[in-house]
DNA sequence: ATCTTTTCTGCAGTGGTTGTTGTTTAACAA
DNA sequence: TTGTTAAACAACAACCACTGCAGAAAAGAT
């Protein structure tokens, strides 16, 4: 993700204001490994600026993952969670407290390698894109 | 998945009852690869069995799934989808209908294959289990 | 300083799922 | 069969994560 002075650049080169909401939400994030939801964004972020309204947190986390400044990660671990590392990297989702992990993982090898101290259970690959009746219907 | 006649031993060994619900979504699930949603299930239903509820396929469904006869997926596609086929197995999800499609993948070879005719945009590890600061608590 | 347009806040509404309650039904024993 | 009891049922309310909306506030241009 990049550093909140080339977020604030990169705001006002796609024409969207720089509000101090929005210098605090590029501070919260910027070298933010906890996978934070829209919900502990806003419990920091209220900590520091208490009249700040979770609407506007939502907005602010949309925005910068429709311009792929940080990636939103759907996990079935009820939030969705946010991730300012937007580097192919692959994560760990603990189903004991939630909690997301950064993995290394050699994609060119076997997929189930244990490369950490965690307990893997399950290693599942999952594809997005577009399926074979869209593509087709796209390319007409 | 169980056929419903297994699933009906199953469910009487488990000390569950034998409701026309129960048995009416066993048929409906029984080799369904649609990945269907507790929605999807439900409008099914009632087209056999108007009165049935929405809760009591929501029961059955998770009671299915705490017996590891059925999967559920949540991947960000806003419900959670099922799926009977529990064998090891992985997922493709179209960004454009939300549909999910079983995929062959060679976890001893490279991720990012495309082994079908779905147009691949991102392949994603998704480990589960227990991190390693649960897994220290647990052995306490 | 003023004007225009965006953004913010607060709150209501939505979709998916679960909790609750009173009624009905199935399983099992006698 | 019939009675007892535990479980499942339908209906409805509540919950959580998130989005839509309207009016107030503020950013940035002039």
């Amino acid at each position: 993700m990049k550093s909140p002075a080339e977020l604030t650049s990169a705001f006002r080169a796609a024409g969207l204001k720089i509000t101090p909401q929005r210098s605090l939400m590029f501070e919260l994030l910027h070298g933010n490994t906890s996978h934070p939801s829209a919900d502990a964004i806003y419990d920091e972020a209220r900590r520091v600026m208490p009249n700040i309204s979770l609407r506007t947190v939502y907005q602010t986390l949309n925005d910068l993952v429709s311009m792929g400044e940080i990636d939103q990660i759907d996990l079935g671990t009820g939030a969705a969670r946010f991730d300012p590392k937007t580097e192919g990297h692959h994560h760990f989702i603990c189903d004991e407290c939630d909690s997301i992990h950064d993995v290394q993982v050699d994609t060119a090898a076997a997929i189930a390698v244990d490369d950490s101290a965690h307990r893997v259970r399950t290693a599942e690959v999952v594809f997005r894109g577009m399926c074979a009746s869209c593509a087709r219907k796209a390319s007409n």
